[in-house]
DNA sequence: TATTGTTATACTCTATAACTATA
DNA sequence: TATAGTTATAGAGTATAACAATA
């Protein structure tokens, strides 16, 4: 699907390179976002509605994910004392296992996709995508 | 979705881009892949094998879309009297009329999308993207 | 036998709307 | 009344498998 117009271009590897995380993490029987929450997670302790924002999904996405992942014991929801509405996200040490071969996936992707480009290339994308 | 991992960055800018596109497209009624079909076919007419390898996708997402075309008027499949297995695809004028308004709102999401890029970074961008 | 296109079907991703419980 | 989370459901988008017509 080629195309000389830049937001076709830019949407054509997007959804390519989305395809081969997704493939990727196809070995861990983990989606995308599924993935994508594991690291959010890493970062500490999350209420839903940060989940929400930082994925940039509905509400029912996230309980959807974290459903998931307390099936396969990766992180637990527990209520908030603070506010009972709230709940408190938390990954396991299996999730912390399970993040870990998420990154490793990754950096196998990242080296695949990007081997044809030199680091000033890397940064000066990164740059690029920063303003985009 | 933010992360400092390059293919998630990129991902991430992919599946933002494709959705600002669907939304553009949405007020034609038709979707991101069926535009990109119209482009293919501007170029002249086409089989649906074609069609097949430039999309990226099933044969069964070609014959929907092209159902859709159809349906619509705005393209035409008969058979290829040099291989009656074939089907040449073309535009009418009504699909070549569609094809300009979609061609007016993808230089809308163009201009917005890299308003804040100069002319010497979008060529880096596209010449980056090339490699990937 | 291989290729082109078609159909029926199912799976993934995602959103909407109506709901419960708390504040 | 407003917010956090849940459920049921529906709609895209896409692939797989079995098939018919033609080469």
């Amino acid at each position: 699907m080629d195309t000389d117009r830049l937001v076709l271009l830019l949407a054509q590897h997007g959804m390519g390179t989305t395809a081969r995380i997704r493939q990727a993490f196809g070995a861990t029987g983990l989606s995308f976002k599924t993935g994508m929450t594991l690291m959010y997670l890493a970062e500490g302790p999350a209420s839903q509605q940060s989940l929400i924002e930082r994925l940039g999904v509905d509400p029912s996405v996230v309980v959807a994910i974290l459903n998931e992942l307390e099936r396969d014991t990766l992180a637990t929801r527990r209520r908030d004392p603070a506010d009972r509405r709230r709940h408190i996200v938390e990954l396991t040490e299996a999730g912390t296992a399970a993040l870990a071969t998420m990154e490793k996936l990754l950096s196998e992707v990242d080296r695949e996709l990007f081997a044809d480009l030199s680091e000033a290339e890397t940064a000066e994308l990164r740059t690029i995508l920063g303003k985009v």
